[in-house]
DNA sequence: TTATTATATGTAAAAAAGTTTCACTTTTCA
DNA sequence: TGAAAAGTGAAACTTTTTTACATATAATAA
């Protein structure tokens, strides 16, 4: 298999046996392949010194089947090289264009939300699914920036047939951890995982034996030790001024894993999914 | 620098505002760019069952000078797509293992949130983060699953110097919709653009001829008709059974976006960046 | 509902782009 | 030196693309 050589070899390569007006347009080619494959046959003739008979005979002897088709090739070159270029933005820099910090903001989630799927394992979501599936209630606890994330995990759940329960007010949600028993669920949501009254809910519901699903980013913190199953929600090590803007997304991510997953469990045609499930957890008893 | 948006960032931009005829046309474009971009209008005219007029009425409205222009694009998208390898991740399986069905959420989520950042148009940034900075107070609206994008920008901006107001309520929105003038800003969300409520708050948005930043994820709906400035929240094509979900994502993360230049321009090392707002406004005042 | 206006779309003519023919010039080499 | 070969541009010709126009269809108002 022959490879398909770049518009600029097939040019440097041929060069030689060229004439002397078809090196004048071959040396246009090269020097600003961009400009010239967006010219037409005549602007690139005129451009040449040369006529537009002479550019098409120029570019089949190159081996083209016609015009455009070279001008295409120009313009592959024109898109790799760019690129080459263009690979390495890491921070934000002082001048960048809105169009580049766009980028930087999304590539950071994207790579927040690659992070945090990787750092997932199957046995803690089998784990945290079960749990949900068989909770009498499930409470989603979250405050401050993390109530987003609550209040979203309480928009999707309302949907399904579990019982959800979710309030925005702290002292309201210490309350209602106060009334939940073994046979509820807590989903509890806090980027650092160590915030004051996040705590203090963790400790009811620990004294009720309520299990908890911990959702956080930090897997040394007091909420994810104290948490029956932790999920964690990483974020792109690159930070920003507000390093728990991208962790939100995580959060969101996890939650709609969770969401969907409880959803597949009604349809009798995913029972299977259930099933294996339940064979997950059998399989891996030890725990971290 | 002009962000560069790509073929078929465009055409996802614009899909829902296209002709039923446009669509089949997009259609062709999005799913095999490489053999489209080899066409000549004929023969794109004939396999979308068009005639060559309405391709190259197509190509203009979505922005290229001519039909020559636009199979150029398409070729770029090629070489940057083989670029990125392959991504197979089909559909959701029956008997798919709870790490799967993980990972495709988690690659859905990536995927609509490529999207979203490829069919940004920094001409559209820019005129709404103009908007915002000199607003005198800035009001998020959404309701049902979008309130909680509503309430995440809320949260955000409050960190801000601007002034921010959001309420979860119906009424107090549409009251607090009444109470604003031009020299305000209202941002808008809704996924699907066209919620009764929804246009309600834009109606009477619009009789106080007050800014809207629609936040929407389709560009033919009413809201992102009505909108000054419209910021598409794409969602990978795959959809599941409840299709606002991955939108969410998207929709957070054009806030993200918005709410960092925002705070980039109180940096005073920053101002070169706001300068570049009003250059890039300045130099496309054409467009819809 | 019907009239009116806007939107879509294809046909066909015009314009533009690209290719080929042909006559003329220059170069090559016996 | 002079025939054959190669190179070149003008213009005829073909193909491709755009535009103007007419018609159909959908949206909107009375």
């Amino acid at each position: 298999m022959v490879i398909a050589r770049s518009a600029l070899g097939k040019l440097r390569g041929k060069y030689d046996s060229l004439s002397t007006t078809e090196k004048r347009i071959a040396q246009l080619a090269l020097n600003s392949p961009s400009t010239v494959s967006e010219m037409t046959i005549r602007e690139l003739a005129s451009a040449a010194g040369a006529s537009t008979a002479s550019i098409s005979r120029f570019v089949k002897r190159l081996g083209y089947a016609n015009y455009r088709e070279f001008t295409m090739e120009l313009a592959h070159v024109v898109v790799v090289d760019a690129q080459e270029g263009a690979k390495l933005f890491k921070e934000l820099g002082e001048g960048d264009s809105l169009g580049v910090i766009a980028n930087k903001v999304f590539h950071s989630s994207m790579a927040s939300l690659e992070a945090t799927n990787d750092a997932l394992s199957e046995n803690d979501i089998a784990r945290a699914v079960l749990k949900l599936i068989n909770a009498g209630t499930v409470n989603f606890f979250g405050l401050g920036g993390s109530s987003i994330a609550a209040l979203d995990g309480y928009h999707k759940f309302v949907r399904t047939s579990l019982n959800v329960a979710y309030h925005p007010d702290y002292d309201i949600q210490l309350m209602q951890a106060a009334k939940l028993t073994a046979d509820d669920c807590a989903v509890v949501i806090s980027h650092s995982g160590k915030n004051y009254e996040t705590i203090q809910i963790v400790k009811e519901l620990k004294a009720n034996h309520v299990p908890i699903i911990g959702i956080t980013s930090y897997s040394g913190s007091p909420l994810a030790r104290a948490a029956t199953v932790t999920l964690l929600s990483l974020t792109d090590e690159i930070k920003y001024r507000s390093e728990g803007m991208y962790s939100l997304i995580s959060q969101i991510a996890i939650l709609d894993s969770l969401f969907m997953m409880t959803v597949l469990r009604s349809s009798s045609r995913t029972q299977p999914v259930l099933m294996h499930v339940r064979d997950v957890i059998e399989r891996t008893r030890e725990e971290p």
